[in-house]
DNA sequence: TCATAAAGTATCGACTCGATACATTTTAAA
DNA sequence: TTTAAAATGTATCGAGTCGATACTTTATGA
């Protein structure tokens, strides 16, 4: 008998729901997951590499997925110019509005429901458990640009920034969009 | 842009974990989940509709995956005395060692720490989110003996009860287990 | 009795995902 | 500058997931 402690379980259950429910559309869990994180990457990290490090999947997934999302026309490949190793993704028309019948938005209701009803944030305590996973198993936080090591706010203009580290201009949207690059 | 709300966000992100957490000792995510199951399970929980019901997935996947834990040897299934399409599921002994390298032991220890550290509990708010989710989609919440309605305590016997539903006697580990015919 | 429901099994097809091998291109080192 | 190592992505194998569908056997209830 015993087991895990009552939270644990409780993700673990809520982790099956969500498997569960991610089979909407005719798409796979994995590729809901894959438009989620484009919609959220800026334009350095929607890339196959940055998809494969963010959600911790292989390349040979990713590679496949991709293949998938391009056959249902909801996301395209572009080459990079620069660097002829790389893809950039993008996400069609028909990418974003496939992400308006997300399966993940009846959690979403619920989430925002329970907290506003207990008036109790989980964020704090559900960002430490995953950073915690994280640090164990050696893999990066990730995170939005805003908050990493190599953002410059540019003096004068409100919103627009620096990288220091790629050295590209960020407007109001990238500041606030997840980065492959992230360094706290 | 935009999305989910951080805590959505961060569910969606340690689901993702888990799930590729999931895969050590050459077992895959839902033959650890039956695993889990058949240790929290009462004696009227351990068969394949239970696990199918509990774990919300189809008759198909469970007959299958019971299979492989068969073959492996850390499950063994039994006819039913008094209803013959029902199988009884039993964890061998191999099935109880291979839970002790359970790789969902390091999310356990991660919110074991993170809940002491910030003296927080967060089994409230997400069992109300997964009993929204759930009821949302009409399915069971399941629960333990103890706070199911069908549950008698025998008066004077510390610890045994009756299970009003079924007419069958309970000792203290029944009382604490996972019954599929719980009913708040 | 007899239709219906429930418990499991079997099969198909698309996808997941670790593992492995491979082709290109870039980067760093000698 | 040539060369070795690293990085990006693809291709393939094998076991498993999982919705869908069809089927068998056994219980149940009108």
């Amino acid at each position: 008998m015993s087991g895990h402690s009552p939270t644990t379980h409780l993700l673990e259950r809520l982790s099956r729901l969500i498997q569960n429910e991610a089979h909407a559309h005719g798409l796979k869990p994995v590729q809901w997951e894959i438009l989620r994180f484009l919609r959220l990457a800026n334009r350095f990290s929607r890339t196959p590499s940055a998809v494969t490090a963010y959600l911790n999947l292989t390349k040979g997934t990713v590679s496949q997925s991709l293949n998938a999302l391009e056959t249902k026309q909801l996301v395209t490949k572009e080459p990079v110019t620069g660097d002829r190793r790389r893809l950039s993704l993008t996400l069609t028309a028909a990418g974003r509005e496939m992400l308006a019948g997300d399966p993940m938005d009846a959690l979403d209701t619920a989430v925002r429901s329970v907290e506003a009803a207990r008036g109790e944030d989980m964020s704090g305590g559900l960002r430490a458990v995953l950073s915690d996973l994280l640090r164990r198993r050696g893999g990066r936080a990730f995170g939005v640009c805003r908050t990493c090591r190599h953002y410059r706010p540019e003096p004068g203009a409100a919103g627009q920034a620096r990288c220091a580290l790629l050295n590209e201009t960020l407007g109001p949207a990238d500041s606030e969009a997840i980065c492959v690059e992230h360094d706290g």
